[in-house]
DNA sequence: CACCAGGCAAGTA
DNA sequence: TACTTGCATGGT
Protein backbone atom coordinates (compact mmCIF):
# COMPACT_ATOMS: atom_id res chain seq x y z
CA UNK A 1 0.00 0.00 0.00
CA UNK A 2 3.03 2.34 0.72
CA UNK A 3 4.45 1.27 -2.50
CA UNK A 4 1.05 1.82 -4.13
CA UNK A 5 0.96 5.25 -2.82
CA UNK A 6 4.15 6.22 -4.43
CA UNK A 7 3.38 4.95 -7.38
CA UNK A 8 -0.21 6.71 -7.64
CA UNK A 9 0.99 9.73 -6.44
CA UNK A 10 4.47 9.62 -9.31
CA UNK A 11 2.01 9.01 -12.22
CA UNK A 12 -1.54 9.35 -11.35
CA UNK A 13 -4.53 7.28 -12.64
CA UNK A 14 -3.58 4.80 -15.72
CA UNK A 15 -7.10 4.66 -17.30
CA UNK A 16 -6.84 0.97 -17.55
CA UNK A 17 -7.80 -1.66 -19.09
CA UNK A 18 -7.52 0.61 -22.60
CA UNK A 19 -10.69 -0.69 -24.52
CA UNK A 20 -14.13 0.33 -25.19
CA UNK A 21 -16.33 -3.26 -24.37
CA UNK A 22 -15.67 -6.20 -22.64
CA UNK A 23 -15.48 -8.46 -25.67
CA UNK A 24 -12.31 -5.86 -26.49
CA UNK A 25 -10.97 -6.12 -23.24
CA UNK A 26 -10.74 -10.44 -23.65
CA UNK A 27 -9.90 -10.21 -27.05
CA UNK A 28 -7.13 -8.11 -25.88
CA UNK A 29 -5.75 -9.89 -22.89
CA UNK A 30 -5.31 -13.21 -24.85
CA UNK A 31 -3.49 -11.36 -28.10
CA UNK A 32 -1.16 -9.44 -25.73
CA UNK A 33 0.44 -12.81 -24.25
CA UNK A 34 3.92 -12.01 -24.55
CA UNK A 35 3.18 -9.36 -27.25
CA UNK A 36 3.78 -5.34 -27.20
CA UNK A 37 0.51 -3.88 -26.69
CA UNK A 38 1.07 -1.41 -29.65
CA UNK A 39 0.96 -4.35 -31.91
CA UNK A 40 -2.30 -5.91 -30.15
CA UNK A 41 -4.61 -2.30 -30.70
CA UNK A 42 -3.53 -2.82 -33.90
CA UNK A 43 -4.79 -5.98 -34.67
CA UNK A 44 -8.06 -4.99 -31.83
CA UNK A 45 -8.55 -1.89 -34.64
CA UNK A 46 -8.72 -4.74 -37.78
CA UNK A 47 -11.26 -6.43 -35.83
CA UNK A 48 -13.01 -3.50 -35.05
CA UNK A 49 -13.57 -1.91 -38.31
CA UNK A 50 -14.60 -5.45 -39.87
CA UNK A 51 -17.04 -5.41 -36.44
CA UNK A 52 -15.69 -8.39 -35.20
CA UNK A 53 -15.27 -7.45 -31.84
CA UNK A 54 -18.48 -9.14 -30.47
CA UNK A 55 -18.45 -13.12 -29.43
CA UNK A 56 -21.68 -13.84 -32.08
CA UNK A 57 -19.56 -12.39 -34.80
CA UNK A 58 -15.84 -14.13 -33.25
CA UNK A 59 -17.79 -17.50 -33.00
CA UNK A 60 -19.25 -17.60 -36.55
CA UNK A 61 -15.52 -16.31 -38.51
CA UNK A 62 -13.69 -19.37 -39.35
CA UNK A 63 -10.46 -19.60 -37.10
CA UNK A 64 -7.78 -19.48 -40.04
CA UNK A 65 -9.73 -16.02 -41.06
CA UNK A 66 -9.56 -14.95 -37.73
CA UNK A 67 -5.61 -15.92 -37.44
CA UNK A 68 -5.03 -14.26 -40.78
CA UNK A 69 -6.65 -10.58 -39.41
CA UNK A 70 -5.05 -11.29 -35.79
CA UNK A 71 -1.49 -11.37 -37.71
CA UNK A 72 0.39 -7.99 -36.75
CA UNK A 73 -0.38 -9.35 -33.06
CA UNK A 74 2.10 -12.34 -33.32
CA UNK A 75 1.68 -16.01 -32.37
CA UNK A 76 -1.51 -15.33 -34.56
CA UNK A 77 -2.19 -19.23 -34.92
CA UNK A 78 -1.65 -20.16 -31.94
CA UNK A 79 -4.19 -17.11 -30.59
CA UNK A 80 -6.62 -17.20 -33.01
CA UNK A 81 -6.83 -21.06 -31.44
CA UNK A 82 -7.23 -19.88 -27.67
CA UNK A 83 -9.65 -17.43 -28.53
CA UNK A 84 -12.25 -19.91 -30.28
CA UNK A 85 -11.50 -22.14 -27.14
CA UNK A 86 -12.53 -19.24 -25.21
CA UNK A 87 -15.77 -18.16 -26.80
CA UNK A 88 -16.39 -21.07 -27.12
CA UNK A 89 -16.43 -21.70 -23.28
CA UNK A 90 -18.31 -18.49 -22.71
CA UNK A 91 -21.08 -19.72 -25.25
CA UNK A 92 -21.18 -23.35 -23.75
CA UNK A 93 -20.94 -22.15 -19.93
CA UNK A 94 -23.08 -19.22 -19.72
CA UNK A 95 -24.95 -18.91 -23.30
CA UNK A 96 -22.53 -16.33 -24.42
CA UNK A 97 -23.75 -13.82 -21.55
CA UNK A 98 -20.90 -11.86 -19.90
CA UNK A 99 -23.25 -10.84 -17.79
CA UNK A 100 -24.12 -14.16 -16.23
CA UNK A 101 -20.53 -15.02 -16.67
CA UNK A 102 -19.15 -12.39 -13.99
CA UNK A 103 -22.11 -13.08 -11.36
CA UNK A 104 -20.32 -16.43 -11.40
CA UNK A 105 -18.57 -16.84 -7.80
CA UNK A 106 -14.69 -15.43 -8.51
CA UNK A 107 -13.19 -18.55 -7.16
CA UNK A 108 -15.46 -20.78 -9.32
CA UNK A 109 -14.80 -18.57 -12.88
CA UNK A 110 -11.15 -18.35 -12.30
CA UNK A 111 -10.67 -22.00 -11.84
CA UNK A 112 -12.84 -22.39 -15.26
CA UNK A 113 -11.34 -19.78 -16.96
CA UNK A 114 -8.29 -22.00 -16.56
CA UNK A 115 -9.14 -24.64 -17.35
CA UNK A 116 -9.29 -23.30 -21.03
CA UNK A 117 -6.64 -24.33 -23.50
CA UNK A 118 -4.74 -20.96 -23.62
CA UNK A 119 -6.04 -19.27 -20.41
CA UNK A 120 -3.25 -19.08 -17.97
CA UNK A 121 -3.08 -17.49 -14.70
CA UNK A 122 -2.26 -13.78 -16.00
CA UNK A 123 -4.76 -14.06 -18.86
CA UNK A 124 -7.44 -15.53 -16.49
CA UNK A 125 -6.72 -12.55 -14.01
CA UNK A 126 -6.99 -9.52 -16.27
CA UNK A 127 -10.04 -10.79 -17.38
CA UNK A 128 -11.43 -11.15 -13.89
CA UNK A 129 -10.10 -7.76 -12.92
CA UNK A 130 -10.67 -5.67 -16.28
CA UNK A 131 -13.47 -7.21 -18.12
CA UNK A 132 -15.63 -8.15 -14.90
CA UNK A 133 -14.65 -5.55 -12.55
CA UNK A 134 -13.96 -8.37 -9.71
CA UNK A 135 -10.60 -8.15 -7.41
CA UNK A 136 -8.40 -11.06 -8.79
CA UNK A 137 -4.35 -9.31 -8.67
CA UNK A 138 -2.88 -9.73 -12.33
CA UNK A 139 0.96 -10.63 -11.30
CA UNK A 140 3.41 -9.84 -14.99
CA UNK A 141 6.89 -10.36 -15.57
CA UNK A 142 7.27 -6.34 -14.91
CA UNK A 143 5.54 -7.07 -11.43
CA UNK A 144 8.22 -9.97 -10.49
CA UNK A 145 10.95 -7.77 -12.13
CA UNK A 146 10.39 -4.75 -9.74
CA UNK A 147 9.66 -6.05 -6.82
CA UNK A 148 12.25 -8.80 -6.95
CA UNK A 149 14.47 -5.77 -7.00
CA UNK A 150 13.06 -4.32 -3.79
CA UNK A 151 13.59 -7.64 -2.00
CA UNK A 152 10.04 -8.71 -1.70
CA UNK A 153 9.71 -11.57 -4.14
CA UNK A 154 12.29 -14.25 -4.24
CA UNK A 155 12.89 -16.45 -7.76
CA UNK A 156 11.17 -19.63 -5.98
CA UNK A 157 7.89 -17.60 -5.79
CA UNK A 158 5.33 -18.86 -7.74
CA UNK A 159 2.46 -16.52 -9.60
CA UNK A 160 0.31 -17.61 -6.55
CA UNK A 161 2.67 -16.88 -3.97
CA UNK A 162 3.18 -13.65 -5.34
CA UNK A 163 -0.86 -13.00 -6.24
CA UNK A 164 -1.38 -14.04 -2.77
CA UNK A 165 1.40 -11.66 -1.49
CA UNK A 166 -0.63 -8.66 -2.68
CA UNK A 167 -3.62 -10.00 -2.14
CA UNK A 168 -2.73 -10.64 1.51
CA UNK A 169 -1.65 -6.94 2.06
CA UNK A 170 -4.35 -4.97 0.34
CA UNK A 171 -8.31 -4.37 0.27
CA UNK A 172 -10.32 -6.04 -2.10
CA UNK A 173 -11.24 -3.82 -4.27
CA UNK A 174 -11.14 -4.17 -7.88
CA UNK A 175 -10.31 -0.28 -9.17
CA UNK A 176 -7.35 -0.64 -6.25
CA UNK A 177 -5.98 -3.86 -8.32
CA UNK A 178 -6.66 -2.23 -11.48
CA UNK A 179 -4.59 0.72 -10.82
CA UNK A 180 -2.07 -0.84 -9.10
CA UNK A 181 -1.41 -3.51 -11.61
CA UNK A 182 -1.32 -0.87 -14.85
CA UNK A 183 1.04 1.47 -12.07
CA UNK A 184 3.39 -1.30 -12.16
CA UNK A 185 3.77 -1.63 -15.92
CA UNK A 186 3.80 2.26 -16.32
CA UNK A 187 6.80 2.43 -13.70
CA UNK A 188 8.83 -0.66 -15.53
CA UNK A 189 8.02 0.87 -19.08
CA UNK A 190 9.54 3.84 -18.03
CA UNK A 191 12.35 3.29 -15.28
CA UNK A 192 13.30 -0.64 -15.52
CA UNK A 193 14.61 -0.44 -19.51
CA UNK A 194 18.04 -1.84 -20.30
CA UNK A 195 19.90 1.52 -19.05
CA UNK A 196 17.33 2.19 -16.30
CA UNK A 197 16.67 5.28 -14.53
CA UNK A 198 16.65 4.02 -11.31
CA UNK A 199 17.30 7.04 -9.75
CA UNK A 200 14.47 9.04 -10.95
CA UNK A 201 12.07 6.20 -9.75
CA UNK A 202 9.53 6.90 -7.24
CA UNK A 203 10.55 3.70 -5.73
CA UNK A 204 14.03 4.18 -5.28
CA UNK A 205 17.46 2.44 -6.75
CA UNK A 206 17.76 -0.76 -5.10
CA UNK A 207 19.11 -2.99 -6.92
CA UNK A 208 20.97 -3.02 -10.72
CA UNK A 209 19.48 -5.49 -13.61
CA UNK A 210 22.50 -7.61 -13.54
CA UNK A 211 21.80 -10.97 -12.00
CA UNK A 212 18.00 -10.18 -12.04
CA UNK A 213 16.66 -13.38 -12.78
CA UNK A 214 13.40 -11.54 -14.55
CA UNK A 215 14.84 -9.46 -17.18
CA UNK A 216 13.70 -11.53 -20.70
CA UNK A 217 16.94 -11.94 -21.63
CA UNK A 218 18.49 -13.91 -18.91
CA UNK A 219 16.51 -17.32 -20.05
CA UNK A 220 18.24 -16.79 -23.34
CA UNK A 221 21.47 -15.60 -22.79
CA UNK A 222 21.81 -18.47 -19.92
C1' DC B 1 21.79 -7.42 -36.22
C1' DA B 2 20.10 -8.75 -31.49
C1' DC B 3 16.79 -8.11 -28.31
C1' DC B 4 12.30 -7.35 -26.43
C1' DA B 5 7.09 -7.27 -25.74
C1' DG B 6 1.15 -6.67 -20.36
C1' DG B 7 2.23 -15.88 -21.77
C1' DC B 8 0.99 -20.46 -22.35
C1' DA B 9 1.13 -25.38 -23.28
C1' DA B 10 3.51 -29.41 -24.41
C1' DG B 11 7.55 -32.01 -24.22
C1' DT B 12 11.57 -33.90 -21.68
C1' DA B 13 14.29 -35.80 -17.71
C1' DT C 1 8.46 -31.38 -10.02
C1' DA C 2 11.63 -28.40 -12.77
C1' DC C 3 13.47 -26.96 -16.91
C1' DT C 4 13.19 -26.27 -22.14
C1' DT C 5 11.11 -25.14 -26.50
C1' DG C 6 7.71 -23.50 -30.07
C1' DC C 7 4.80 -20.01 -31.26
C1' DA C 8 5.69 -14.86 -34.81
C1' DT C 9 5.21 -10.04 -35.60
C1' DG C 10 6.97 -5.29 -35.29
C1' DG C 11 9.65 -1.64 -32.84
C1' DT C 12 14.25 -0.03 -30.98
Amino acid sequence: MEIYRKLYDHFGPQHWWPAQTRTEMIVGAVLTQNTAWRNVESALSILRSRNLLTLDALRAIPEKELATLIRVSGFFNVKAHRLKNLIQFIQNTYAGNLDSMFAQKQETLREQLLGVSGIGAETADSILLYAGQIPSFVVDAYTRRIFFRHGLVTPSDDYSAIQHLFMRHLPRQAPLFNEYHALIVRTAKVYCKREPQCGACPLGYLMPPTGDPFVASSRRSA
